[in-house]
DNA sequence: TCTGGGGTCCTTGTGCGA
DNA sequence: TCTGTCGCACAAGGACCC
C-alpha cells in the first residue's frame, strides 16, 4: 500500500466495460417485437436460474442468479426465452474487435464485461473518458447494443465506476443512467466512503455478516474498525485486502492472455438419481465431455474431481491426483468410478460434475497392459471421434452407455447452461 | 424462496519425508 | 529407535465472481 501522494508509478488508465443486460440484448436484436416488454433469459424448467433480465422485467424484482421460479411467480407476464450461448459468443467476438480497435490490453471477464488498459492509447484517441464515449457509439451503432463503462487508474475502482453508470430499474421507472462514469485520481476516497461494503470485490454473504458483527456496513467504516479485530473475523489476508481496497489500492494489471487452471462439466437434474446404475450412465457422459475439452485445448489434467450434490443441497467434492495427465474419457473413468463407487445415491442425487486441474500437456505414453496389447490405445480412436463430432455435431457420436433413457450430449443438451429444461408435458 | 454452470482463490487439515 | 518439528503437496470445502 502506497499513500497517493508519494506513489511514483506512472498512473494507468483502465476501462471496464459493461454490456446491459446482454443475453436479453442479443434476443432482442432478433426479436424486436419484444422490445420494451419483460424479458428473462434462462432457466426454463424448474430447477434453474435466471441469467439475464431485462430492465422492464428487473422493475417486478427479477434479477440474474434469481431461481426461475421465483422469477415466474414475481413477473409472471414475462417472455422466458432458454438462452442461446452460441449467439452470445458470437456477438461477444463483435464486441470484443470493437475494443481491440483501441488498444491490444484487453482482458475479456465473461462474454460480457472487459477490462481494457488504454493508458499507451491517449495520444491517440484521448482522455479515457473520451475513449469510453467512442466505444459506446460505436457498440450502440455498429451492434445496436448498449453498454457501461468505468474509467479509473485500475481495475477495481473501473469496475465500480461502471456500475455507477448502469442503468437502474424502480418499480415506477426506469431511470437511464449515466452511461460513463469517471473516478479521477485523487477523488476516490470521496467515490468508495459512502458505497455499501458489499460492493467491494470478495464481499459475498458470508463475509458481509461478519462485518456487520464489526459494526462495518459502508467502506469509510473500514478505515476505522480496528485491524486485529478485522484479521480476527476474516483472516489476515483478507483482512488486507479489504483495507487496501478500501483506500482504493489494486495493482492487478489488465491481463490479456489468461491460462485456464480448470475445466470442468456440472449438470443438475430434473429430477434426483437413486440409482448407481444412473449415476453411472451420467459419469460416463460427463466424462466424454470434458475430456473432449481438454483435447480441443491440447491439454490433460493431473487432478481430477468428482461433485456430488444431493438432494438436501450438501456438497461433496472427491479428488484423485494422477502422476502423468490424463484426457481421455476410459482414463478419467478409470479414476472416478471407485470413487462414485463409495457414494451412496439412495437419497438422490440432484448434480453432478467433473472437472480437471492442475492442466499440463497430456502424455499418452503407453501403459505396460498396452505394450503386451491387453488394453487397447484409446487416443487413436478418440481423435477419430473428435473429427467426427466437429464435422457432424457433438450428438452424433458418444459413448454407448450414455445413450440410456435420452441419448443425448452434455454439451448441446438444451443448448443453455441455466439448469435443467422444463419437461416435456 | 430455494437455490445453474463456469470458474478462481483461499483456508484448513492431513500425511509424509527430511 | 523414538519423538518433535518444519516444509511441502495434496484433499476438501467454503466463499466469491459473472
Amino acid at each position: 500500500m502506497t499513500a497517493a501522494g508519494t506513489d511514483r508509478r506512472p498512473t494507468r488508465t483502465i476501462l471496464h466495460a459493461d454490456m446491459d443486460a446482454f443475453f436479453v440484448s442479443v434476443e432482442l436484436r432478433r426479436r424486436p417485437d419484444l422490445v420494451g416488454q419483460p424479458v428473462v433469459v434462462g432457466g426454463t424448467g424448474n430447477r434453474g436460474v435466471v441469467a439475464a433480465a431485462s430492465y422492464e422485467a428487473r422493475r417486478f424484482g427479477v434479477h440474474s442468479a434469481l431461481p426461475s421460479s421465483i422469477a415466474r411467480r414475481r413477473c409472471p407476464h414475462a417472455v422466458f426465452l432458454p438462452g442461446d450461448h452460441a449467439a452470445y459468443g458470437e456477438v461477444s467476438a463483435d464486441v470484443r474487435a470493437i475494443f481491440d480497435r483501441y488498444t491490444p490490453l484487453v482482458e475479456p471477464l465473461s462474454l460480457d464485461e472487459a477490462f481494457l488498459d488504454v493508458t499507451g492509447s491517449q495520444r491517440l484517441f484521448g482522455s479515457g473518458a473520451d475513449i469510453a464515449a467512442q466505444i459506446r457509439t460505436a457498440v450502440r451503432d455498429e451492434l445496436d447494443l448498449g453498454c457501461c463503462i468505468g474509467v479509473a487508474r485500475n481495475k477495481f475502482l473501473a469496475k465500480l465506476a461502471s456500475v455507477e453508470a448502469k442503468p437502474v430499474a424502480h418499480p415506477d421507472r426506469i431511470d437511464p443512467g449515466l452511461g460513463v462514469k469517471v473516478v479521477e485520481p485523487g477523488a476516490e476516497r470521496a467515490f468508495l466512503d459512502p458505497l455499501p461494503v458489499q460492493r467491494l470485490w470478495g464481499v459475498g454473504p458470508a463475509t458481509l455478516e461478519k462485518l456487520h458483527r464489526l459494526g462495518v456496513v459502508r467502506v469509510a467504516d473500514l478505515h476505522v474498525v480496528d485491524r486485529t479485530a478485522l484479521q480476527a473475523a476474516l483472516g489476515a489476508n483478507q483482512a488486507d485486502h479489504l483495507r487496501a481496497l478500501a483506500v482504493g489500492d489494486d495493482d492487478r494489471p489488465v491481463e490479456p492472455e489468461r491460462e485456464a487452471k480448470s475445466i470442468g462439466h456440472e449438470e443438475t437434474y430434473a429430477h434426483d438419481k437413486h440409482t448407481a446404475a444412473e449415476l453411472d450412465r451420467e459419469l460416463v457422459r460427463l466424462a466424454d465431455a470434458v475430456a473432449r475439452r481438454f483435447r480441443a485445448q491440447g491439454l490433460g489434467a493431473r487432478t481430477i474431481t468428482l461433485k456430488v450434490r444431493f438432494a438436501g443441497f450438501v456438497t461433496i467434492t472427491r479428488s484423485v491426483t494422477t502422476t502423468d495427465a490424463v484426457d481421455l474419457a476410459p482414463d478419467i473413468l478409470g479414476l472416478l468410478r471407485p470413487v462414485l463407487e463409495t457414494i451412496d445415491p439412495t437419497p438422490g442425487v440432484r448434480l453432478l460434475g467433473v472437472s480437471g486441474s492442475n492442466l499440463m500437456s497430456p502424455s499418452h505414453q503407453l501403459s505396460f497392459d498396452e505394450l503386451l496389447d491387453e488394453r487397447p490405445d484409446w487416443s487413436a480412436a478418440t481423435g477419430a471421434l473428435d473429427e467426427i463430432r466437429d464435422r457432424f455435431g457433438t450428438a452424433a457420436i458418444g459413448p454407448a452407455s450414455s445413450l440410456g433413457d435420452r441419448g443425448v450430449d452434455v454439451v448441446t443438451r438444451g443448448g443453455q447452461q441455466w439448469g435443467p429444461d422444463a419437461e416435456p408435458s
